[in-house]
DNA sequence: ATAAACTTTCAGAAAATACTGAAACTTCAG
DNA sequence: CTGAAGTTTCAGTATTTTCTGAAAGTTTAT
């Protein structure tokens, strides 16, 4: 590994557990990013200098994340792994993965508190936070979903237009309400 | 805490770590939150049965994300505490923090290693692959910070809108190629 | 059926993170 | 200036998370 390819690595690694998993897993998914070759477990241990089992659980991990795939090639019984998908994939799947784990359970915990009727005005008022915190949240994930649907090249249409949309939706309504 | 309003404390507590901070502050962000009255110090400590000490890192923790206020009552020494803005301000705090502590350090180790030549093809490959996050990110946080420029209302407009911006976009496009 | 070449699992060790409580510090009224 | 009422700091401890390595499991060729 040269230098500019393991100061990549090692960031990989320290950033980590702030994008959702650990030190190690993160270091794994920036080699095989940045390595051009699939890699089997034992180079993976051999290049980040941990053990074995430790890869078999990183691999697991990324996964779950839907970010790696495994590979085999013919007359050899070794897996090879790479990188699931393109870079815009990735981000992609990271994304729904972290809305899955982050903010999933939290809308639906505030559903089920949300059926019950406040016993107090304390209560009247947790719940009114909770009915703003649940609209909002589900406001969101509900826009993300519908983002995601769209082509990867309208997408970038939009995030390039920034917040000249704005203007576009204005021009829109205007059309709308003179007819 | 009537059971209702522990359990959305305690489901703060539990998501805190994947929010990025941890179980305490989680806790303590939670009921900040759906508390009708700001506490003080001591009151957050015997809700939530931790130190006292523990409080005021977690409080110290929560300021450095602007979520907290601090005020105090006249004829009182304590320090009154409650939630920082409304909902609404609370998710893109939470979101901008999140992009500060996430992409930025990344962003900028990309550029930097951007700057080199690269030394041989397995370098020229990381590059490239660099360059592809790097665009990648950048995109997203510009148009992020766009979004966060429009305003609240605006921005609803836009996420009920959904994937029916794209249509709009379309018809941007006619009417600008028509004339 | 055997064995070689792998992968996975998991108990215990190591490392990282969070928490406590006592001491130090700050602020303010008298 | 003193001390009461508060807040912050931080060394040491407790808890949680991660990692190792050996054993168990799997797959395939012969």
């Amino acid at each position: 590994m040269t230098a500019k390819i393991e100061s990549f690595v090692m960031h990989c690694g320290e950033m980590g557990s702030r994008w959702g998993f650990n030190r190690t897993v993160g270091q794994m998914y920036g080699l095989l990013i940045i390595h051009n070759e699939s890699l089997t477990a034992v180079q993976i241990s051999e290049a980040l200098n941990i053990s074995r089992g430790n890869v078999s659980m990183g691999i697991k991990e990324l996964q779950s994340w839907r970010l790696v795939q495994v590979q085999h090639k013919p007359k050899d019984r070794k897996e090879y792994y790479s990188p699931a998908g393109s870079i815009w994939e990735m981000a992609t799947r990271v994304f729904e993965e972290r809305r899955k784990r982050e903010v999933d359970p939290t809308l639906s915990l505030l559903r089920d508190n949300l059926l019950d009727e406040p016993a107090n005005p304390q209560e009247e008022y947790a719940q009114q936070r909770m009915h703003e915190m649940h609209d909002l949240l589900e406001t969101i994930t509900h826009w993300a979903s519908e983002l995601q649907s769209m082509s990867p090249d309208k997408l970038n249409t939009l995030m390039k237009l920034g917040a000249g949309v704005s203007k576009v939706i204005d021009i829109k309504d205007k059309l709308l309400n003179k007819s």
